[in-house]
RNA sequence: GGUCCUAUCGUCUAGAGGCCUAGGACGUGGCCCUCUCAAGGCCAAAACUCGGGUUCGAAUCCCGAUAGGAUCACCA
């Protein structure tokens, strides 16, 4: 049998790196078996759902490399289905019509919370016979006694009592299906063999498993993820920072990145770190999912984000970080020195932001000299060196780092100079500021012309201040 | 409160009864390298929640306590 597997957010809100890894999950375990990754929109909540929330789920999947082979399919065009099996099942005397309330129903719970009782239905529809001229709502037919187990990929032998099941709720008072009902029709009719998820649905599963019993459908396998959590070991939120996808990807994190920190976070093999995205299809497994919850660390998630730009050809860099350019009001395409430019900046670059911050002064026209930079490093002795310098500099036939290194030094001699006497007033000539790459590489990658324009506006403005 | 899940450095984790003086990674501190900043290299501090069993032997198995978390809708 082909694996099947599904992720089936609800179109609420965004991505959320915890869908996402539950959905990278999903991804990595049916690419491993050969089998099908499906995308299912759960959006039976007409009130909350929306379509830019579905469009921004799509988003964050593509962005992510998350592709499925199946679907998007949504839960709302296939309400003729729910509601044909819930009348299967109260046909069968599975399920039963109920007429109580919402207002009496919640009222039942005050009372029953206010006495320390759990606040279950108390299944007083259950064996009626007469058929009020109301509306009613299917309710399913849960077994009293007894208990329902399985045995969950991940956390082991889970069992239940039936008596703490209550009969749930399939087909609202409005003839809409629920959300239990629905992902076991589902889940069934589109043939999941696996069922990765959160392991906030453990306590739906029992109440699944019922339902697939009762629609006669084979069980697939549970394997029940567990949660993410901020710093503060709470469930992550909004408070604990970023937590939509795409979120990271404005910030200038690689997809991969996150891929990568996301699989490590409650998964391992051995003590690998680093994953490409085929070596974590080869070894991803459930067994190696962790049981317990985890922080979501960021330190860790940028670490990993700097090792892949550091890692990654600058050829590939260049459209991803043209955008974080454009942001700063750079349009930077079409540059031929783009590739020259980040790799003098790879090394040092944790974000593509941070890049494209740094690297801004490549592509002006005229550098602004940050006010301590200039007073320290920018002084009349100086002039002369830019002047030697220069002189050196546009003499040179090939202007790569290395020729470039070869003519200071050997001004440098000829003045009887150290580097450091060298390097910092050209540094803050040639950037501004006294933090840059590497200044030979990075003349090579300002090019000839524009490093030997700047040298001199740095003399002119040496005498300026004079 | 009921039910369910979980428990190794600050964090992510390795660990499948002796290979554990508990390993790796992020972060932190120190040193080296060095034209600044990084990167890199080396070193260091840092953990088996507690209590009972089982066993010749337990981080590993069992029970209990404690602590965290999840969930209890005509939400998903």
């Amino acid at each position: 049998m082909t694996v099947r597997t599904r992720f089936a957010p609800s179109p609420t809100g965004y991505l959320h790196v915890g869908g996402a890894r539950t959905a990278l999950f999903n991804f990595l375990f049916a690419r491993r078996h050969k089998g099908k990754f499906i995308l299912r929109i759960e959006d039976t909540d007409a009130a909350r759902s929306t379509d830019e929330a579905t469009k921004a789920i799509l988003d964050g999947m593509r962005w992510l490399g998350l592709d499925w082979d199946e679907g998007p399919f949504f839960q709302s065009a296939m309400y003729d289905e729910y509601r044909r099996r819930a009348n299967d099942l109260l046909e069968a005397r599975l399920a039963y019509r109920c007429f109580c309330t919402s207002e009496e129903l919640a009222q039942r719970r005050d009372v029953a919370m206010k006495e320390g009782r759990a606040p279950m239905y108390d299944g007083r529809c259950r064996e009626r016979k007469d058929s009020p001229d109301k509306p009613y709502a299917v309710r399913f037919k849960s077994p009293l006694t007894g208990s329902t187990a399985f045995k969950d990929e991940i956390k082991g032998e889970i069992t239940f009592d039936n008596s703490t099941l209550e009969d749930l709720v399939i087909l609202r008072s409005d003839a809409t299906p629920t959300y239990n009902f629905c992902v076991v029709v589902d889940d069934a009719l589109m043939g999941m063999t696996h069922v990765i998820r959160g392991d906030d649905h453990i306590n739906n599963t029992p109440k699944q498993i019922l339902i697939y019993k009762a629609l006669g459908k084979p069980l697939p396998i549970f394997a029940h993820v567990p949660m993410i959590l901020g710093a503060d070991k709470t469930r992550l939120s909004k408070r604990h920072g970023a937590t939509s996808v795409m979120a990271y990807k404005e910030m200038g994190l690689l997809p991969h990145a996150l891929v990568n920190y996301l699989a490590r976070l409650g998964w391992s093999s051995g003590d690998q770190e680093i994953f490409s995205i085929e070596e974590l299809i080869e070894k991803f497994s459930l067994e190696n999912v962790g049981k317990s919850s985890g922080v979501f660390n960021p330190e860790k998630l940028t670490w990993l984000n700097q090792h892949y730009i550091k890692s990654s050809p600058a050829k590939e860099l260049v459209p991803l970080f043209l955008p974080f350019l454009k942001e700063l009001g750079i349009d930077g395409a079409g540059d031929e020195r783009n590739e020259r430019i980040i790799n003098t900046l790879k090394e040092r670059a944790k974000t593509l932001k941070e890049m494209a911050f740094a690297a801004a002064f490549y592509y002006t026209d005229k550098v602004e000299y940050d006010k301590k930079a200039a007073d320290k490093f920018l002084l009349p002795e100086a002039v002369p060196v830019f002047e030697a310098l220069r002189l050196k500099l546009s003499g040179l036939k090939v202007f790569d780092a290395k020729s470039i290194e070869t003519a200071s030094i050997a001004l440098l001699d000829e003045k009887a100079m150290k580097l450091g006497a060298l390097a910092q007033p050209v540094r803050v000539a040639l950037t501004g500021g006294t933090v840059s790459p590497g200044i030979f590489e990075m003349m090579e990658a300002m090019g000839q012309a524009k490093t030997i324009e700047r040298i001199e506006q740095a003399e002119a403005f040496i005498r300026e201040r004079l």
